[in-house]
Formats: structure tokens, sequence, C-alpha cells
DNA sequence: ATTATCATGTAAAAGGTTACATGATTTG
DNA sequence: CAAATCATGTAACCTTTTACATGATAAT
């Protein structure tokens, strides 16, 4: 699925393993993340597949870069997955709202703590969403070479995508925050 | 981590990987799941590990059931889990997200009907974690032997989690139907 | 008659994480 | 002087998915 990732960018523009970690980090992490060494590992399949290609521009005083390139297979099978109508929910995996599950197990002030914390925690990565996310995709992409037009579509699913990451911000805080005050209500 | 999902199911109650694929699959699939094949694989190594251990009950017409029990290494695995402090925020992989993200490279006409047919699916899945999810919790979790005291602290966050399942929907088709009004508005 | 439920699993492949290895240049 | 950035990758491991295999009973 990261397939997809590397596809959609590169399909904007060549660059290189580290360049398309960067680009990821800073505007899809919220619904898709990948480490650097999953970004270098996908990136020589494709390669494989037939996907992509690649060459190495030489630098001197650090390692020379490899710079990819979408190929017209490549951007078949992007568009195709664009194409292809889906069915099901994304499916969730949220390791904190598992321990949330089960915390009628440890005592309430540990719990409580816990959810304090995860409070903090997203009231930070909101902050992250409204401030800082914008200027960086905008960064980030303003080296696309694309038309007017194109460049309006693209930017209204930015954007839309990073709106959703806000709004489930505000959501998750709220959540926390009436966990917590029902919690704290709760019996002796 | 779905081992963690295991212990703490098991820890109410010693059931068979059927069981257990049944009860995720009723209560905590929207923010954690699993296949009944994962499911078998996972308790083997648990029993390896001396997490869990196992007996066979025999029965006729249909497979001898193995009914799994959680150990008191393997509960006290489970509460320190739940102990430890979380600072990370839950990664998220969202495919659908990622698509809407490229989205400016297709037709509006078909971004528009794949926002309309995943609206569809969320109102659906709303309607489910609204009517159903309540009842089936408390079906599945009548049968587990819990005090008085124990069980108002298992209810109260087995109900915050599924509250937070509602809201995450809630939250999603409002983006949805924002996202599908502003694309319908958009240019010509 | 067909589909769903109960009930177990194995094997192979795909996808993802963690640890390791290297090293110059730039910024604070 | 220390930390961050640029830039590549391999190896081992862990986790998860998909496909396969079996078969009786109960419900529609």
């Amino acid at each position: 699925m990261l397939k997809y990732a590397l596809l959609g960018f590169l399909n904007y523009q060549a660059m290189t393993g580290y360049d398309l970690e960067r680009l990821i980090s800073q505007s899809t992490t919220h619904f898709w993340h990948a480490t650097l060494t999953q970004v270098y590992t996908v990136l020589k399949r494709l390669e494989n597949e037939g996907l992509i290609t690649s060459q190495i521009e030489p630098q001197e005083g650090r390692p020379d870069r490899r710079v990819y390139e979408i190929t017209a297979v490549g951007e078949e099978d992007l568009l195709g997955w664009l194409r292809r109508p889906q069915t099901e929910v994304d499916a969730m995996k949220a390791p904190f709202i598992l321990r949330a599950f089960f915390m009628g197990l440890i005592d309430r002030d540990t719990a409580l703590t816990h959810l304090q914390l995860m409070l903090q925690v997203h009231q930070f990565q909101h902050h992250t969403f409204r401030r800082e996310t914008p200027a960086a995709i905008e960064a980030a992409v303003s080296t696309f070479a694309l038309e007017r037009r194109e460049l309006e579509a693209h930017v209204f699913f930015w954007d839309a995508t990073r709106k959703l990451g806000e709004k489930y911000e505000e959501m998750y805080i709220a959540w926390l925050e009436e966990t917590i005050a029902a919690l704290k209500k709760q019996n002796s």
C-alpha cells in the first residue's frame, strides 16, 4: 500500500527515497506513515516490477543520490488504483484504544494518568495539523511543476485530507476530556 | 499486539480461538481486528511462551474444542502492558484517505462517486455502533463472572471505547458531507 | 437445496519494524 | 562541540494476510 503513496508522489516529480520519506512524514503521516528503511525496500521492489526506474546522480562528500522516476506502467497502476471504488471501511489499529478497553483492570488513578497523558499528546498533534502541516505541504509541493488547473484540483484534496486530520484530533480530544471527566466522577 | 486483545479477553474467561474471534469482531473491531487464522496462530505462540495454557474438550459431530486459559505469567504481562504509559500517538493506516490525497489525479465525477460510496458505508457503520454494538457487547460479556464492583469499572471503559467509535463515525460522515459539497461547487 | 454456524488448523507470501553500518556537512 | 541533516542500504525478525483443507449440524 505504501506502494501507492510512493507512486503518487513520484507521479508529481522524480525524487530519491530520502526525499519521499520526508514528504510522507510532512503530509500523509496522519493517515499513512513509513520508515526510511521501508521506503528504500519498497522502491527497490517497484523498480524490479517495472513501475519506476532509477538513475544515479553522483555527489561529492555524501552518498550519490538515486533518483526514481515513474514509468508509464507505474502511472497506469496508480490511476487504476485511484479509479477502483472501495466498499470496505478502512480497518483501524489503535493500540491506545485497545488498552482503554481493558483499563477496568487497573486502578482508576493510573488509568486517569494514562488518559491525561494522551490528551496532552493529542493537543500537541492538533496544534501541528493546524499550524505546521499547511505550510509544510505548501513548501514541499511548491517545487512540483503542475499547471494551474491541475494544481487547484490537487490542492483541494491535499487540504481536505489535512482537515480530516484536524477534525480527527478535535474529536479525539473531546472524547478524552469527556472520558476523563466521567471517570473522575465515577463512584468512590 | 493482538496478543493483548487475546490475553485481555482470556483474563475474563477461558475460551476457544473461535470464541475469541467472535468476541473481537463484536466489540473491538473498530479499533482492533483480526482474522480467525491469525487468532489461532497467535494463541499457539502465546501457549509456547507460557502466557496461556489449553485443554481439549472432546465433542461429537464437530471438531473438539481447544479451550485456552490465561496463566499467572500471562496476567502479569497483561497488567504490565496496561500500566505502562504511552507517549506516542497511535499510527494510522487509512487507505481511503491516502486515495483521497491523490484524487486530484482523476476526474471529478469519479472522485465524487468514491466519496459518496464511502459516505454510505460509514453511515451504515455508524448505525451499527449505535444500534447493535451495545447489545452485542452486553450479550457477549454477560457470561463473564465478574463482581458487581469490577463489572462497573469494565463497563465504563467498554462503553467509553464504543462511544469513541460512534464519535469517529460522526466526524467522518461530517467530513465526507462537507468535502462532497465543496467538490460539487468547485469550478466548472 | 443452499447458506450460515461451529470448529480446527497449515503453508506460503507479503508487509512492516528494529537493529546495524557508514560518513561528510551544516546548523546551533 | 554536539546535534541535525543528507544519503545510502542490509539482515533478521515479527506480524499479518491469503489460500488451502475438512466436515457435521442448523437454519432459511
